[in-house]
DNA sequence: TAGCTCTAT
DNA sequence: CGATAGAGCTA
């Protein structure tokens, strides 16, 4: 390394990438975007090639356009009559839906506005997976919608260069034992054409481009952390076939942006040298959080340019900011604008809440049609809690424990009414979610004094699932009773994932994609299924009542039984399609399972007990401003925000 | 807590 | 655009 240089990072700083902190200027931050997600979902389901222009439906609009059809100039928000003008050979999936009166989604071909509902289950199951290979390889990860996430790869990459620079941990080791960890550390030992990029590099600034710009520890955890994203980038697409685009950089909102700066499938390294340069080419609207009112009400007072200038933006003082925004939003606004965030990378993985909405076209005018609704909802939420909600470490289905109903009037305002869910077993959760908007519905009425018709929008949403530990008691006496009367629980659960494992490794990548999709791809499903049949019984009297014709089914129900796994009433003849649901569930259950274990901060100790606050950031001016304690950030970077007055 | 608003995909 | 999710503000 060269003579009397010095790396501009502490040995303290370095260490403390153990401990995820937000102040650390050496983190490492990547965000994950897949690319046109739900056409990508509709790609694989059709078994299609990503080549072929394909585009999302839902009703006469586009919701997703995968690359292929925007080279021929669609985009979103087209109705499908002008995209196949643009490119007769383009393939228009529509999403499923929810035919009324069903029991499930399905992919209907030509769905009708005035009697389907949409449903996205099928992308949020093929979400789940690659959120499972994402937890596999990193423990830190947030969920930022079915299609993109954040990573903190602060331990990962501290680990790797721990295990690859043996001579830094060497030295870590010595400074902890002389309590010298606030000494600068060495430079690596690395030439800029010693360090393997994997993806492109954002240009850096101008003016710290010297021909013998030193390699520092800031560019040697980014390369190892771009190698960890071309990983996992690389599992999802060679194990699921999904392309994405990666961002990595210091913090949540640099490295978003930077996801955005290669699209389809592709990785943007923002190096610490780079970053000003890069902000100054972007329009302040693509900052997350400044895309909306706040980013518009800014402008008018500021009079921004029409571009969005940032480095108009930079002139002005913080002062100014905070006059104008308040003290929380005008710090937050001034050190956003200046690459700097210090929000922390949430590991949220429980669903807060889940919502089931419709747009009626013909608007709806009768009660009847109405309840219509209000039932498919619940089935459509139902669903979604077994599937997609979180299953207690026992194995039981989380119960929310509010749930709210919009409506709206075509013409007078909307409004909505929520109410806690009563105490209920699982196996009536159905019918007292049911229950129970009927009950929020006729409280609305009640309010509009019957004026509820024309009816533009219904949704109904639930939320308060129990978080983690406390135990609901109706879940418990659920368990108690199931286990008793049927079998134990858990090992019904436990035979679930085995044989879901041992069919993964039976039937490790199967052909034909089309089906592949879903879970469907079972042929095993029917093992499974037969397998499995021992767990759906009926409840009446728990009896057996396998898919295989069981004459011993009480009378009543000739074509149909009770899943004990679900507590559904299921039609014989769509036995099978219900086990290649359980089949996905429970891999989301092992999923979550899995993530469950590995959110516990598990901070190896390796080295240090000792060390104290990190002392990070020692950035200028702004830096005050930008770790002052009104001023984490964090709290801000997402929902509203106060405006002006 | 209830109801609404804002932001984002 | 439409369906969905999360979070903040206010009373």
């Amino acid at each position: 390394m060269s003579d009397g240089q010095h790396s501009k990072f502490t040995f303290a700083q370095f260490e403390s990438l153990r401990k995820y902190s937000t102040t650390n200027p050496l983190r490492v931050i990547a965000h994950i975007d897949l690319d046109a997600f739900y056409a990508q979902c509709e790609t694989v389901r059709l078994g299609l090639d990503p080549n072929v222009p394909l585009a999302c439906q839902q009703w006469q609009g586009l919701i997703a356009v995968n690359y292929a059809a925007r080279k021929f100039g669609i985009s979103r928000h087209e109705t499908i009559t002008e995209a196949r003008k643009k490119c007769p050979g383009l393939v228009l999936a529509h999403v499923a839906t929810w035919k009324e009166g069903d029991a499930k989604w399905d992919y209907h071909d030509n769905p009708d506005i005035a009697t389907h509902k949409v449903s996205l289950d099928p992308y949020r199951r093929q979400s789940q997976l690659i959120f499972k290979i994402f937890y596999d390889s990193c423990g830190k990860v947030e969920y930022g919608g079915l299609d993109e996430a954040f990573l903190d790869l602060s331990m990962l990459v501290y680990e790797k260069a721990c295990a690859e620079y043996s001579k830094l941990a060497a030295l870590l080791y010595l400074k902890q034992e002389e309590g010298r960890m606030n000494d600068f550390m060495p430079l690596p030992e690395i030439s800029q054409e010693g360090l393997t990029w994997d993806g492109e590099l954002v240009p850096l600034d101008p003016d710290k481009d010297t021909p013998d710009r030193a390699v520092d520890w800031d560019d040697v955890l980014f390369m190892l952390g771009s190698k960890i994203i071309k990983g996992v980038r690389n599992k999802v697409r060679y194990e699921l076939k999904y392309t994405c685009s990666a961002g990595i950089a210091q913090n949540r909102v640099l490295g978003k942006l930077c996801s955005a700066y290669k699209k389809p499938n592709n990785q943007t390294i923002l190096r610490h040298d780079a970053v000003r340069r890069f902000i100054a080419t972007l329009n302040f609207s693509k900052i997350r959080g400044l895309g909306g009112k706040l980013g518009h009400e800014i402008s008018r007072h500021f009079s921004v340019p029409e571009d969005g200038s940032i480095p108009f933006l930079l002139q002005i003082s913080l002062q100014d900011f905070v006059l104008a925004l308040g003290d929380e939003t005008g710090n937050w606004l001034y050190n956003i604008i200046r690459g700097r965030d210090a929000s922390d990378v949430k590991p949220r993985t429980e669903i807060k809440s889940m919502l089931s909405a419709k747009n009626f076209r013909p608007n709806i005018v009768t009660y009847q049609q109405a309840e219509k609704w209000l039932r498919i909802f619940v089935a459509d939420i139902m669903g979604r809690i077994l599937e997609f909600g979180n299953s207690t470490p026992g194995g039981a289905i989380r119960i929310p424990k509010t749930l709210v109903l919009h409506h709206r009037h075509a013409n007078a305002g909307s409004s909505s009414r929520q109410i806690a869910i009563p105490a209920c077993q699982s196996s009536n959760l159905e019918d007292t979610l049911f229950h129970t908007a009927k009950v929020l519905y006729r409280q609305i009425e009640k309010e509009k004094e019957g004026s509820m018709y024309p009816c533009y929008q219904m949704s109904m949403a639930v939320s308060g699932f129990d978080s983690t530990v406390s135990r609901n008691h109706a879940i418990e006496g659920f368990l108690v009773k199931s286990a008793t009367k049927f079998e134990d629980v858990e090992e019904s659960v436990e035979r679930e994932i085995t044989q879901e494992t041992s069919v993964a490794k039976s039937s490790p990548s199967k052909k034909g994609s089309i089906d592949e999709f879903l879970g469907r791809e079972q042929q095993l499903s029917n093992n499974c299924y037969v397998d499995a049949g021992l767990n759906c019984q009926d409840t009446a009297d728990g009896k057996t009542a396998s898919a295989i014709g069981d004459s011993s089914k009480s009378d009543s129900d000739i074509d149909s039984f009770v899943c004990s796994d679900c507590a559904k009433r299921i039609k014989f003849e769509d036995a099978e399609e219900h086990q290649d649901w359980h089949f996905a569930l429970s891999v989301a259950k092992k999923f979550r399972q899995e993530k469950e274990h590995q959110s516990q901060p598990s901070v190896p100790p390796p080295i240090s007990q000792n060390e104290k606050r990190d002392t990070a950031v020692k950035r200028k001016a702004g830096n005050s401003v930008c770790n002052g304690p009104s001023s984490k950030g964090p709290k801000l970077e997402k929902g509203q925000r106060k405006l002006f007055g």
